[in-house]
DNA sequence: CCCCTAATTTACAATCATTCGCAATAAAAC
DNA sequence: GTTTTATTGCGAATGATTGTAAATTAGGGG
């Protein structure tokens, strides 16, 4: 579910996640507080697989099972606590529901999987009005930019790249952290 | 690659598409030309999957090999000639590639799976002005709104929907062709 | 036309993310 | 505490997609 107030899921807490757990008959399990409070920690810009999750958690001594994650992630993205990504890379991805305005959509080298952010808020109100039109109860609303490194384009994209190729700005990391504005 | 001339694919023919394989290094094969014809000739707001376009054209009588579909449909979304989606459904979806102005968006249901596309300006041109910020070749820009259905929300979702229930929106087909305006 | 070479197709195996089945465990309602 | 039923964890299963290697074919140069 798309949330509208003006708070991020940080002041999210304990007892507000037991709430909403209980109003649609789940409950409160520590696996699911972990992984909440993980994603709320978290510095924003980053988009994380189910397997990222569970790695991450594991090296803090945590030992919640692979098949947790994967179900706490979907629910948690139906609860609308999380946002699940599609970028370029054949897995979904999850970050921290951000409700407006901190709402942003992303831009994405299909290359090298680099991926910016940015807020605009006029998307958001597209969404809003085509799911209001349908009669629809709007989730998420994402904005996907696919986009290619000119450096990739140089090199012959789209046709096969040497295997061993990488996208110079591979380097600075696959994700930033910096929101651009519109 | 993001193909912003007036013109559809459907004046798109064989001696262009040889002339664009050729361009990357690739050959014209009775396959890929089969494939392409076959999305031409769709009607709008359709979105198959890989094994959608295997069926369907084996049904007429072509024998292609679901690899050669994979590969073919990859090559040419990375071309341009067709998009390649990320709906809510664990498959990629894909559909002719059409410019502007008739570059559209989509808004699913996520219980259903019931997708309407609507066509919206301003979203494309927030896309050429993010890529040309971050210096990126611009590819392609999809609006995705994930949405659900007021039938599944009275019945409990997001809470697991009884497993045989189905969104009685789902019964008019999952995919209109109807684009509406923005 | 014919030849040559590299691109492509094909059948099939393999991979990878994700889901499922089920016995064991543990919330939370009483 | 007891009961109920959601949840976990494990391994197996699934399903979309990709890789392999041999056979085929497109298309450029004679
Ligand atoms: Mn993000
Ligand atoms: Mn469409
Ligand atoms: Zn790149
Ligand atoms: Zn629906």
């Amino acid at each position: 579910m798309l949330r509208t107030e003006g708070l991020g899921m940080q002041l999210y807490d304990t007892a507000d996640l037991r709430a909403e757990l209980h109003q649609i008959g789940c409950r409160l399990t520590p696996q699911r507080e972990k992984i909440l409070k993980f994603f709320q920690n978290l510095p924003q810009g980053n988009h994380l697989s189910a397997e990222d999750v569970y790695q991450a958690l594991r090296q803090r001594g945590e030992n919640i099972s692979l098949s947790t994650i994967y179900r706490s992630l979907k629910l948690m993205a139906r609860m609308g606590l999380l946002r699940e990504l599609e970028l370029a890379e054949g897995h979904k991805h999850y970050e921290l529901n951000q409700p407006y305005p901190h709402h942003h959509h992303h831009l994405v080298c299909v290359q090298c999987n680099r991926t910016i952010e940015f807020t605009n808020t006029s998307i958001l109100k597209t969404g809003i009005k085509q799911a209001e039109k349908e009669g629809l109860h709007l989730l998420d609303c994402q904005l996907t930019i696919h986009a290619i490194c000119p450096e990739a384009l140089r090199r012959g994209w789209p046709s096969l790249l040497p295997s061993n190729w990488v996208c110079p700005r591979a380097l600075n990391g696959t994700v930033t952290g910096v929101i651009t504005q519109n």
